[in-house]
DNA sequence: CTGGATGCAAACAATTTGCAAATTC
DNA sequence: GAATTTGCAAATTGTTTGCATCCAG
């Protein structure tokens, strides 16, 4: 439950506090490197600390992405889901959904070639639309290995 | 509120009927070329035909969408937006997506570009991972040009 | 006629919010 | 000690469903 020591001043720099339910939802991330609901965080946290509440998770999900250090998505699922901002600069990656059973695989091969495509896209549709482009979102969806 | 021949047969074929509010609601995306959410085609539909529940839209919604008449998009908003498949098939597009109001901007310069390099990224991953990919996504987030 | 389609209200599921009590610094 | 954070329950929001009635074919 020690989380490492830049955190708090991560926390506290931005005008947060560093509390036990904060930490307990990080370490859940730790431990489980995959696109988790809410739903599923809450019931893995409540395992070690029963006490922490629904509401606090959907708090501290919304405070985490704020700050950067989980990423929220939207797989069309009817709900989202978040994973370690560490874990996606690690690897940058990607997804492919699986339309039946709804399995997430990450991929992230070809991605280099990838990355460079879409920032020369990004760039000619910012200047053609004078839109600022801050993001992207690439999901494929099929069915996967299982269930075809 | 008389639809083309064609539209009959196809819900006939399809084993369906083509009543009033089915009608109403084609309508409403025939005069509004945009992405429409539930809730905006119920009001629109409402004006004209007070009597169309938004159950109606909802199952309707789902129904076209079944059909290919409609396609359906989740621009990561909390709701689902809809758009007249004819509209998408006369010029192929994909969005921006305005984090600050909302709007959604259509862009189909490129396209060919762009769909020509997904095709070759996804022949690669489904060769790769075995995965059937029968779809995808494409969103770019950002800030328009008034929002800027 | 007759089964599919509708409207209404109630049910759902994911998420948010109000507020008093508990924690953090 | 002051202010942020929490837990709980109640409220919201987008969507779905049950069922008696209605309408298209």
């Amino acid at each position: 439950m020690i989380g490492p020591p830049w955190l708090h001043g991560r926390f506290r720099n931005a005008g947060f506090r560093l509390t036990l339910p904060r930490q307990a939802i990080l370490n859940i991330f730790a431990e489980n490197p995959k696109h988790l609901s809410a739903e599923e965080v809450f019931l893995s946290v409540h395992k070690n600390c029963p006490g922490i509440g629904l509401a606090t998770v959907y708090r501290t999900l919304d405070l985490l992405t704020q700050m950067g250090l989980i990423l929220k998505f939207d797989f069309g699922e009817g709900w989202n889901r978040y994973e370690l901002a560490s874990e996606a600069i690690k690897e940058h990656h990607h997804h492919m959904v699986c339309t039946r059973c709804g399995r997430i695989i990450d991929y992230s091969d070809f991605m280099d070639k990838e990355v460079e495509f879409l920032k020369g896209l990004e760039a000619e549709l910012s200047k053609k639309h004078k839109f600022k482009i801050n993001n992207h979102q690439i999901h494929f969806y099929g069915l996967c290995e299982r269930c075809q």
